[in-house]
RNA sequence: GGGCCGGUAGUCUAGCACGGUUAGGACAUCUGCUUGACGUGCAGAAGGUCGCUGGUUCAAAUCCGGCCCGGCCCA
């Protein structure tokens, strides 16, 4: 056995092993084996923003504790990685640095440009997600800007259309008018914002007047009907009657309906098509004729007359100037407002009617949720917010978007006819934007002209099949071994979003849940408890912390910080105890390494009283963190097993037994050799404990300490330790604790008379108490002088006066120096 | 307004599903010692109305009701 070198850079080392695995492929995937049980990973892929946060360090270590832990027990593990290569914010930001609009150049220009910053953000995050040590088989990466990657895509949404899952339609959609697409429900935020409240006045048939309140004066024009409570008593006479819209002088219905609140404004309310999500339900259910007066670009149409063509805040305000004039605007009053805003760019979104492709989903809410309720939740409480979300949905998922850099949708339309012209499967991948459909004629009219779909797909379309493509679906024919995903690993604040798709996703296609357990990851904290956000100024980069305290030591923050699920603050204190901790663990195995050398592993070694104390409290402590592990409860695991470490094995057990290590002469040959087993099973176990928690540290002593004797490539291959009855012995902890505590109760008498510890005790006499105890403590007799230092000691089983020992109130001694 | 989660020493957190130990731990603070693995480590001290309030019970941080506060998501 070599010994560790006392100088541990543990930068050096982390980056070391993490080359090495990959040279060594420690992390492949089988995939030709069929005697061990596969466990899939349905890893995130993340986007390439270029910044590797300590959220994305909180998540991925979770799963790479899981994969680390599965793979131990035996598990052919699949722990693939993909980036999530399309959306906005590429677009958003190549439209930005270059100063130009991405219709302003030729698509194929624009895509390149998007490209290259993806090139270089990938090439940052595949980095920090090697530096962090995860154990993904990079031969599986992928990412959903490649031609493979959209043939899987169109394909999916090709075989989604023929089963009836994706239509078009005209409907009410959330529009960002600044990023000029099409939003799903779950990127449109909720903010609360000051607004204005005018009163304004309509006129009724009687030419009297009637004031109705709005805080959007500029979709007067997309008034469709005036609406008040059925119970309101000022307004009964009116219902039925028509009333006149001021800037139209269109007359449009007085409706009773219960969406008007007696208590907001005048009671009053305008229908328009459309201000809000009640408004489309308001029309819907009354049938009522759509006005659309803002365009796709937060303009007002010619709908809104003389207010055409202005932007909608000028419109806004001019239209109020007009009102007032004409006597028409009798208040205007700030209020706070709830405002849906554009999650990427926070311009307020527009509710428009459009034509876009939509997938089906509410119609699998119930087996979304049977789904949910059959599958398993780390923690359990958050399967709700997946149920919720999913029953909450009031329309389908709109998955068409009108930007460019994303998945084409494999769709032509013949010019003549109108004929909707799907791609075959052979024809993928395809970019109808650029390419004709691989037929002459249309099928329906034969005309032999055809114009492409130029909308593209919501990116969350590309990633809603990982559990599929981590599977090799639809290449491998037997992906159906590696699906569903063992586990899906989710943020909080994706499961309406990431979780959700996948679901629907995958039960269209496969009518399969796509993964068998769902783990959950909270939000990371800033150091001043809010959400940690670039904008808030509390936002900390995982590279930040990993130079300076390495992947082992963030970990460790990452597995300890908080509950699995709950929000978790980033606490440099942690992470500074982590790194502690790995120096400690380091010196306890350096020890070790020293006092091992002349040891030869052999079972044929008599065990000390304390021996079979550290070593049954060990088998407990492998069952219970095995326990936690299977439950993915990270805390508890972490703390179980380095409260051992540290406490128990470092501070109790080492400092027991350097009598016997170090004097030989003294307390005997055979003593010192039950010290080393102990040691040498102690401290293994210990590292596999710990391995895949802190991977790095434990490769690095396990490959100097083991690796000749234990023979396996590495220790995150090595068997994880089955909690050993056989080791499990109550009479030894009993003994054991009164032991430690004797001695521990001795040390304590030592720090009070501030003394060395070192100090030479002349006299000690024990009053056990008992002849139980006195039977224990004359069994370690001479550990107790070995590690006191006491010359002499006397063991009275009577009761006595002196120092009472903690937990032990009929144990008390007394020391002369 | 609805749903979910949380409220435990200066800070953060465990315990709560199955009520009963002196409410465990980390950081920070203070005090010693530095022992032949420890760029330190060890030992100790101080710090708590377990959000408030009612109830169930011999017994409540834990179970039930009400309220207050915070977070997240949604309307």
């Amino acid at each position: 056995m070599k010994t560790l070198p006392k100088q541990c850079d543990i930068l050096k080392i982390e980056e070391k092993w993490q080359k090495e695995w990959e040279e060594m492929g420690v992390y492949h995937f089988d995939w030709k084996d069929k005697h061990r049980p596969t466990y899939v990973v349905d890893t995130p892929p993340p986007y390439p923003s270029g910044d590797f946060h300590m959220g994305n360090a909180l998540n991925h270590t979770y799963f790479d504790i899981v994969a680390r832990f599965k793979r131990m027990q035996g598990h052919n593990v699949l722990f693939p990685q993909g980036f999530d290569c399309h959306g906005l914010p590429t677009e958003v930001e190549t439209e930005e640095h270059y100063n130009i609009k991405k219709t302003e150049l030729p698509l194929e220009e624009f895509i390149g440009l998007c490209n290259q910053f993806v090139d270089k953000y990938i090439t940052i995050m595949r980095t920090a997600i090697k530096r962090l040590g995860c154990s993904i088989d990079w031969t599986t990466e992928y990412q959903t800007r490649n031609p493979d990657y959209w043939r899987k895509t169109q394909l999916s949404f090709i075989l989604l259309h023929k089963k009836g899952y994706i239509y078009q339609g005209t409907h009410p959609i959330n529009w960002c008018p600044h990023c000029e697409t099409a939003i799903a429900d779950a990127e449109v935020e909720h903010q609360p914002k000051q607004g204005q409240l005018h009163t304004i006045r309509f006129q009724l048939e009687n030419g009297q007047h009637k004031a109705i309140a709005t805080t959007r004066p500029e979709l007067l024009s997309s008034c469709v009907a005036v609406a008040v409570h059925p119970d309101d008593e000022r307004y009964q006479k009116h219902i039925g009657k028509n009333i006149r819209i001021p800037t139209t002088n269109r007359a449009v219905k007085i409706v009773a309906d219960e969406l008007a609140d007696p208590d907001f404004g005048t009671g009053v309310m305008m229908i328009c098509t459309y201000g809000d999500k009640t408004d489309v339900k308001a029309a819907k259910t009354r049938k009522l004729p759509i006005i659309m007066s803002i365009d796709e670009e937060g303009r007002m149409t010619e709908k809104a007359g003389k207010y055409a063509n202005l932007a909608i805040e000028e419109a806004r305000r001019a239209i109020i100037a007009d009102l007032e004039k004409q006597g028409l605007l009798e208040k205007s009053e700030l209020i706070q407002q709830e405002v849906g805003q554009c999650w990427r760019c926070r311009t307020p979104i527009e509710i428009l009617e459009r034509k876009q492709w939509f997938m089906k989903t509410r119609q699998l809410t119930p087996q979304v949720e049977k789904t949910a309720n059959d599958i398993k939740w780390y923690p359990d409480y958050m399967k709700t917010r997946l149920i919720d979300w999913a029953r909450s949905l009031e329309w389908d998922w709109v998955i068409s978007r009108q930007r460019v850099f994303a998945t084409p949708i494999p769709i032509w339309y013949c010019r003549k006819c109108n004929e909707i012209i799907l791609a075959e499967e052979g024809w993928l991948p395809i970019d109808p934007r650029k390419d004709p459909p691989k037929i002459k004629d249309c099928p329906k009219c034969g005309h032999d002209q055809f114009i492409p779909e130029t909308d593209v797909l919501d990116t969350w379309f590309d990633s809603s099949i990982s559990c599929a493509v981590h599977a090799g679906w639809p290449d491998r024919k037997d992906w159906h071994r590696f699906y569903p995903a063992d586990v899906h690993p989710s943020g909080t604040d994706i499961i309406r979003t990431w979780a959700y798709y996948l679901m629907v996703r995958h039960l269209a296609l496969f009518n399969q849940t796509p993964y068998k357990s769902c783990l959950i990851n909270g939000m990371v904290l800033g150091t001043d408890g809010r959400m940690m956000h670039k904008s808030l100024g509390n936002y900390i980069a995982s590279p930040e912390v990993i130079s300076k305290y390495g992947a082992d030591a963030a970990r460790q923050w990452a597995a300890s910080g908080g509950a699995t699920g709950s929000d978790i603050p980033f606490r440099w204190a942690d992470v500074e105890y982590g790194w502690r901790f790995l120096r400690k663990l380091w010196n306890a195995a350096r020890f070790a390494s020293q006092h091992l050398q002349d040891h030869r592993p052999t079972e044929n070694v008599k065990l000390e009283l304390l021996d079979r104390w550290l070593l049954s409290k060990l088998a407990k402590v492998v069952q219970k963190a095995t326990s936690a592990l299977e439950e993915c409860q990270f805390n508890i695991a972490a703390e179980e097993i380095r409260n051992f470490t540290w406490h128990t094995f470092c501070d109790s057990y080492i400092e027991a037994v350097k009598h016997r290590l170090y004097k030989p002469e003294t307390y005997g040959e055979s003593k010192r050799k039950a010290a080393q087993h102990t040691l040498y099973l102690a401290i293994y176990r210990i590292l596999q404990l710990l391995a895949p928690i802190i991977p790095h540290t434990t490769e690095e002593i396990y490959q100097t300490l083991y690796a000749e004797d234990k023979r396996h490539l590495s220790i995150h291959v090595s068997p994880w330790p089955v909690p050993d009855k056989t080791l499990m012995d109550e009479e030894a902890e009993r003994c054991g604790d009164l032991i430690i505590a004797v001695i521990e109760e001795i040390r304590r008498d030592k720090a009070e008379k501030k003394k060395p510890l070192n100090t030479l005790m002349k006299n000690v006499t024990i009053y056990a108490g008992t002849a139980e105890s006195a039977r224990i403590l004359n069994l370690a007799q001479e550990s107790i002088i070995g590690t006191c230092k006491i010359a002499k000691m006397k063991i009275l089983a009577q009761k006595g006066k002196g120092k009472e020992v903690r937990d032990y109130p009929n144990v008390r001694f007394v020391a002369e120096y």
